[in-house]
RNA sequence: GGUCCCGUAGCUCAGCUGGAUAGAGCAACGCCCUUCUAAGGCGUGGGUCAUGGGUUCGAAUCCCGUCGGGAUCACCA
């Protein structure tokens, strides 16, 4: 039993005894002692001054009477104002380090074999364009709150749905075929994403030509948009496409495993990966078949020109296209369909999709039509909905060319790590492929933590000007410590000091008990972090762990303490911290360094 | 216009299921390497928690109004 909850019943104890009421298990407000006061934890003693009809004061220095007298571990106790602040037995907290240190899954939960199953959807990338920094929070998100929700016993199943088909694919492969002569990743050494992209931009430029030219022959705006002839004949290219034209789909094969590979270097590099990839192009006929079933039913409508909807206004929605007027489908289609098909791949207990805020209303709306289609998990799907990365003067926008590249970023991240330690001159004993795992993992860490310690939910701003930094509440701070950490561990080794075992009685100082005291949090806040789907909470957690590690560090020597039981709790205190650092940051897939 | 989100130090962010004097980092300034990695530690300055009300013993936190910013309501995805 932890020692919150041994705690709080014997508050409710208390407050019986003393003063004849039954309170609630919610009224004991439990907290972490603030810093500038002794004690270890605080007991709110408000709730119950009432029923004491004493001062808060007077009421602290009772329950902290009581609860001194019944319970060996608190050794001392102090009221200000209405707070009680009870200080716990050291020994009780070096019992605590033990069992940390010899727990090698410290704050996991590993699945059963009946554990439910979530599956997580995240990055869903389109076919027509290189991934860029709004994907880079999308992934990072997706592949933590994998990792955190297998931490917390679920089964995973990682997921993409690819967007590899619809008029946005065929707009750049119309560009290619047009204006591209051939052009392939070999004969142009790009990227096979980034040359995709390329003809995409292509496609907007030609187009707004001929609009704009349009437009000065005295057609309206909205006619020119829809008349320029490669509108048109983008839109002839998605219909041949979906009756299955060869020319078409030999095109949109060819280009698609273009972008694949391209996509599979990116991924590879962020370091995430999926367990199941769905294809738009395999799973909007599904949908289509949906939407046709719930025609039949009268559950959704046609219009004269033959598009179906949904009408949703008696739920407070709009009124939803489900079905073109020439037949072809779109975003909402293929969102049904795929969800029917995973729910007969996989005996889903939970669906989540990473996506953006800006497809908040598309959710509602999803979630709506897969219970009127008859699905009863529909209104259960958890929309994991994350803010915008903006830059200073406001949203990315491709068409200003203000996007920021993801393998552009990853690259000057990994090139600045690089320079950094050789810089301080960390490195200069590694070999090159140690230096080149180690700036990679730096800089890769720098990047993934700038994005994930802030919460999820919220928007953020992102300066391409300022370089991530690498010193402070950083990545490349926690990586830090954790090698430091190892040094010291190594060194430990060299002298042949043994460290398994620990004196109970031994003297440690408030900062030690305080590190302890932070580490038995982690399970919970792994807990917490699952339940509330932030990684921003996991990575607040190894921050402070790390800022109050490097105080004591500091403040206290370790190896040249000649206390050798003193010595060796701190040995396995470092050890501990060093283990929490690393399974905290492998939440967030950001891997540690043994030396940097 | 309807719906939803956000506003905390010069900048980037914590804190928000109500609790003590609102915290970090960056930037600025000043200290600390003959001592286990200075990508570190210590210190100084910096706040009307957008704003006005309300609830409460207690509000950055909950409720209502106002102002400011954003998203969305597409035969885009």
């Amino acid at each position: 039993m932890n020692l919150e909850l041994t705690l709080s019943s014997l508050v409710l104890k208390a407050v019986n005894e003393l003063y004849g009421i039954t309170a609630e298990p919610n009224q004991v407000q439990i907290q972490k002692t603030k810093k500038e006061f002794a004690g270890d934890l605080t007991i709110v003693v408000f709730p119950f001054v009432k029923a004491a009809r004493l001062s808060p004061e007077h009421t602290g220095q009772q329950l902290g009477e009581y609860l001194q007298k019944n319970n060996v571990l608190i050794t001392d106790f102090n009221v200000i104002k209405g707070f009680l602040n009870v200080t716990i037995n050291k020994s009780y907290w070096i019992t605590i380090l033990q069992q940390i240190h010899t727990n090698t899954t410290f704050g996991i939960i590993e699945a059963e074999k009946n554990a439910p199953l979530m599956m997580v959807e995240y990055s869903s990338p389109n076919t027509n364009k290189p991934l860029h920094l709004g994907h880079i929070r999308n992934n990072l998100l997706g592949h933590s709150i994998a990792e955190i929700q297998k931490a917390n016993g679920w089964k995973v199943v990682k997921t993409n749905i690819v967007n590899d088909r619809g008029i946005h694919i065929c707009k750049s492969m119309l560009a290619w075929k047009l204006f591209g002569n051939g052009e392939t990743p070999e004969t142009s050494g790009m990227k096979g994403d980034h040359l995709v992209g390329k003809y995409y931009v292509t496609f907007d430029q030609k187009y707004k030509a001929q609009v704009n030219d349009l437009i000065k022959k005295g057609i309206s705006e909205e006619d020119a948009k829809k008349s320029a002839s490669l509108m048109v004949q983008a839109q002839q290219m998605l219909l041949a496409w979906e009756q299955g034209d060869n020319e078409v789909r030999q095109l949109w094969e060819t280009m698609n495993s273009w972008v694949y590979s391209g996509f599979d270097q990116t991924y590879r590099q962020m370091g995430v990966s999926f367990d199941k990839i769905y294809y738009e192009s395999q799973t909007y006929l599904e949908g289509k078949h949906e939407v046709e079933r719930g025609l039949n039913l009268g559950i959704f409508y046609s219009r004269e020109d033959g598009s179906v909807w949904a009408n949703l206004t008696s739920d407070g929605l709009d009124e939803k296209l489900l079905l073109r007027a020439d037949g072809t489908s779109v975003y909402m289609t293929q969102d049904i369909g795929t969800a029917k098909l995973r729910y007969n791949d996989y005996p889903i207990n939970k669906m989540v999709y990473v996506v953006g805020n800006e497809q908040n209303y598309h959710f509602q709306v999803l979630a709506n039509l897969l219970d009127k289609l008859g699905f009863e998990w529909g209104k259960s799907l958890v929309h994991f909905s994350y803010g915008m990365v903006e830059l200073p003067e406001g949203k990315m926008k491709s068409r200003e060319g203000t996007v920021v590249d993801a393998d552009d970023l990853m690259q000057e991240m990994i090139e600045t790590a690089r320079e950094t330690s050789q810089e301080l001159g960390k490195l200069d004993e590694c070999t090159a492929s140690e230096i080149n795992q180690i700036s990679s993992m730096v800089g890769m860490g720098a990047l993934k933590y700038f994005i994930l310690k802030v919460d999820p939910r919220k928007n953020m701003t992102f300066n391409p000007k300022e370089s991530i930094d690498f010193n402070g509440n950083t990545g490349p701070f926690i990586q830090y410590t954790h090698a430091r950490i190892k040094s010291v561990l190594r060194k430990a080794n060299d002298q042949h000091i043994d460290f398994s075992t620990l004196n109970i009685n031994v003297e440690i100082s408030e900062k030690e008990g305080y590190l302890i005291q932070l580490l038995t949090e982690f399970p919970a806040v792994i807990r917490q972090a699952g339940e509330e789907f932030s990684p921003a909470l996991i990575a607040n957690y190894i921050y402070d762990l790390v800022k109050e590690y490097n105080q004591f560090y500091h403040d206290f020597s370790i190896l040249k303490e000649e206390n050798q039981d003193v010595r060796q709790f701190r040995l396995v205190l470092s050890d501990s911290i060093a283990s929490v650092i690393k399974t905290g940051m492998n939440l967030l897939g950001i891997e540690v360094p043994e030396r940097m």
